[in-house]
DNA sequence: ATAGAAGTTGAAGTGAACTTGAGGTCAAGA
DNA sequence: TCTTGACCTCAAGTTCACTTCAACTTCTAT
């Protein structure tokens, strides 16, 4: 069985294209060593490394700041459980906040249908919280006291 | 009080850049009348549309596709409940799926930190459903049945 | 009446994450 | 050996969702 991966088969098995790998490597996400004639050969670790990417991605980070956090695995030693650990610990936190805002807005769509929301200038669903708060002091689309029937 | 807002108060209140709902507009997102002038005035359910929409794109869904359902709105009257809870609905599978998606990631996540992962290669942390499932017939990353222990 | 803040347009620019293309090289099976 | 599919590089192109710019014009408060 072969202990290196070519990037077709690296890609197949991902089923991400080899012009993506080609970009995370030139990224500084991934590394691979050479054959003589210069075609890329992918310690099994790129799998691992790639599956993590994309579930960052996933979660909402960018390859920038994933590129950066990667950084602090050990160059040549394939990573050691406790460092994938602190590494997925590290974006749990936008995980949540993540599912909890798609969960604020799934909760807010069904308790607006079930209410029929009259006066939809006070239904929650068209004034989700991130930007209400972002917004300033007060929230923005709330503030307006004004009857909006038909709205 | 005012029955139409300027592009800066909308913004202001929406919280978005005044240049995101001129390209919205130019979309076909959003719609506006003008003064004698030509500057743009929005009926106040604006509001309402621009949420909906930022709601949507939360949810992953592309301005495009966005427009499209939005184009089933009467043009000149305001929506009514009814036609908002339709539009709403329709992403909710969406919604659902994402929420489900980024769960699952959380939750493999606290397995593989609780379990230890002496073998990742069988770590669903690393093989995401979705991927897994739509590189073909067999889960792609996970049928690779030789050890990789230290990767 | 006037200053200055806010608004207008169309075109070009931005950044993220890749993909595509051209022109050529490598590797593995018959 | 030969063929052919896989791979190489580098630059340029693509899509998405906006933002920025320049050169004005309009609105509003005093």
């Amino acid at each position: 069985m072969q202990t290196h991966l070519s990037i077709g088969q690296a890609a197949d098995r991902l089923g991400v294209a080899a012009s993506a790998l080609r970009f995370y490597e030139q990224r500084g996400l991934i590394t691979s060593r050479r054959t003589s004639g210069g075609q890329r050969r992918y310690a099994r670790d790129v799998l691992r490394r790639v599956s993590f990417i994309r579930a960052a991605q996933e979660v909402g980070v960018s390859l920038d700041e994933i590129a950066e956090r990667l950084a602090v695995l050990p160059p040549e030693r394939a990573p050691t459980t406790d460092e994938w650990e602190r590494l997925a610990a590290d974006w749990r936190p936008r995980l949540d906040e993540r599912i909890a805002t798609l969960e604020g807005i799934r909760d807010r769509l069904a308790s607006c249908i079930g209410c029929g929301c009259q006066t939809l200038d006070s239904c929650a669903v068209f004034n989700p919280d991130d930007r209400a708060a972002a917004a300033g002091p007060g929230a923005r689309f709330l503030a307006s006291p004004t009857s909006t029937e038909g709205y």
